[in-house]
DNA sequence: CCCAAAACTAACATTTATGTACGTACTTAC
DNA sequence: GTAAGTACGTACATAAATGTTAGTTTTGGG
């Protein structure tokens, strides 16, 4: 079954081949498309946020899932997580550079999205009628 | 706990609301972020493939978490799958017009991840550093 | 005759993702 | 004095994603 006809894996750091199962990349691209990853970096890109504005602002979230992907991408170094020690506490989250750029991407396939909701609604009831 | 204070739905369907919990584009957004998803339309994105091309061109993915992939893009009318009556049998799935807008965004997403891994692997090491 | 190829599906097992409930420590507001 | 807000961690429970194996059907090759 697991024939490993892959190029090295030096070559695969060099720069990136998503196809290959075992690329790096692979991991990155999964924190960022996540179920909540997308959404989080959609409200970081609006600027800094503290936790509770995040999870306000992200419909449906709960806070264990706020903190784990959260410290996903800090771990990728896509935000960076600044705490005050106040009482209450207060805690912010800011995108790096790299960060702003993963945002912008993702922001972008999530506003097209978002717009052609209704060419989706479409498509679906076209198939309901002829299937 | 859930209090239930977001715009109505009937406000969601018109644009795709994706910080609201329950609109559709949630789902969308699940199924083109998915694990595979991401690879299927960046593949599919070069042109029209059968399964088994498929199944080769993406690293580490399964018959059947292949299929499941295709039929939920399918399902959103992204692809469209087209079968032959022959023997062995042979199926090709290519990109709706919707489909090559959305590989589109993603692929875009997908190419910056792989020339910008490089960056992401020195800010690891760099908080490997200075934690 | 036996096996490979194709594109799956079904059944089952396992891993991962996600949710829920609870606790914390201190302060401010009521 | 009592409740709420803050940013979590922990433990437990459930849902969802993914993997593994086996089987299907018909033709062509060795």
């Amino acid at each position: 079954m697991t024939k490993n006809n892959r190029p090295p894996l030096t070559q695969l750091v060099q720069r990136g081949e998503l196809m290959s199962a075992d690329c790096p990349s692979r991991e990155i691209l999964l924190h960022m498309t996540s179920r909540w990853g997308v959404l989080v970096l959609m409200v970081l890109a609006e600027g800094t946020q503290r936790f509770s504005t995040l999870r306000r602002k992200i419909g449906g979230i709960s806070e264990r899932m706020l903190s784990h992907t959260l410290q996903a991408l800090e771990g990728d170094g896509i935000l960076q997580r600044v705490s005050y020690p106040e009482v209450p506490p207060r805690v912010e989250y800011t995108l790096t550079p790299l960060g702003q750029e993963a945002a912008e991407k993702v922001s972008a396939l999530a506003d097209w999205i978002e717009v052609s909701v209704p060419r989706f609604l479409q498509a679906r009831a076209d198939r309901v009628r002829k299937p």
